[in-house]
DNA sequence: TTTATTTTTTAGACTCACCTAAATATTTAC
DNA sequence: GTAAATATTTAGGTGAGTCTAAAAAATAAA
């Protein structure tokens, strides 16, 4: 049984190991948490008792089965959540991440499971990351950077990298969606910005930075 | 803001003096809280600190305004939670209250807004109980105990006083749900159980323990 | 009304989850 | 390869929320 805190830095290990380097530095990990580096040192021995994750002095912690099945569950219940502040409660969908980090850790196998049911059994969350099944199995789709689409060829936005308020709402007043058809028309040399079409037909212009920050059917 | 374990307090406090006596004494609310007394008076110095409750030395607890309307906040989440765990999710009446104990905790005037709207605005909860409004208005409705009830006169199950797991399946067993038709056969002299009809047609017998703790109109 | 019992508070201690400051180890730069 | 910079850990401390044991106050009983 994991407190609420250890909850919270096993979620993190996972998404930093999962997203680059393994193992996590302690560094990273307080960067994450938004605590200090002692803190952390404290947090990973605890975690490390608990056999969540495999910790050496000076080296970093490496997440173990058991901590990815921790981070899993956790995870699988914070994009349900999601997902129904979404379909079921109209949320927009940069309005859902900090309620959800609250829900995620409500304790109840039987919500989970009866939550899911009344969803339908999502495949993804409204940002479109997936949902792992309650064995803790991701379907993992096979997506590219929109900045990696080649010119011309016609594609789908299937999920978005950051996932922050103003990014989201952004992508919102373009007419941007999880779901949309979209095709880059050009590339702008100068900057790396790209002119795209979405949904056949807003056009318009969108940063490097915000298009490294979409995926899309490749 | 009040903590986690502060507005369990300030809500047992508030359900203490609502059921019975005005000021809590410090054993009343170390029992229900299942804590040690000591604990208790440290915690009811916090609170008074921070002005939900007055409290003087060796005299009691006593609940003000703002922590009566902290209270009936918490009150009104756990009840409409439960509301949308039956009437959503499909719990039973007595598997929701454990997890709305949970859920009264999240921290989100915007999702209470939208689950009120997505429950169409509940005036009780599957206890029967009332669920307060957003400014904290409970609607009370005149219900006496059935084993107030006249013998032959015709009434409605209105709500339960115990709701614990194990009164509840003893209900439902036996045919009772909050909107059911209900009449006194005989009154037992004996031992003061009575002989009731359900429905119509369900007769059976039941205790005067059960029939204190079943509300039904006047 | 004095004593006994019960209730409540105080004192001191513990765990969790954080902190700062200082010590130590590792990495990078010259 | 040594020095400087950076990363990590240790040591000691804090507040929240609990505990036990003992002291003090209030209540009940003789």
């Amino acid at each position: 049984m994991l407190s609420l805190a250890e909850e919270n830095y096993v979620k993190a290990i996972y998404h930093l190991s999962e997203g680059g380097k393994s193992p996590v530095s302690t560094t990273a990990l307080a960067e994450s948490m938004n605590n200090k580096a002692a803190s952390v040192t404290d947090m990973i021995k605890r975690l490390a008792a608990k056999g969540v994750i495999a910790y050496e002095k000076y080296y970093g912690a490496n997440i173990s089965t058991k901590g990815k099945a921790e981070a899993l569950r956790i995870i699988r219940k914070h994009r349900l959540w999601e997902t129904f502040l979404v379909q079921k409660l109209g949320f927009n969908w940069d309005e859902v991440h900090e309620v959800a980090e609250q829900l995620e850790h409500i304790q109840s196998p039987l919500l989970i499971e009866k939550l899911d049911a009344f969803l339908d059994y999502p495949a993804v969350d409204p940002h479109g990351h997936p949902i792992p099944d309650k064995h803790g199995k991701i379907s993992e789709v096979k997506q590219i950077l929109l900045s990696e689409l080649a010119i011309g060829k016609k594609s789908v936005i299937k999920s978005v990298k950051n996932g922050t308020p103003a990014f989201l709402q952004y992508l919102s007043k373009i007419g941007i969606y999880i779901g949309a058809p979209i095709k880059i028309v050009e590339r702008i040399e100068f900057d790396g910005s790209l002119e795209i079409v979405i949904d056949g037909k807003n056009k318009c212009f969108i940063s490097r930075d915000a298009s490294e920050n979409l995926m899309v059917t490749g």
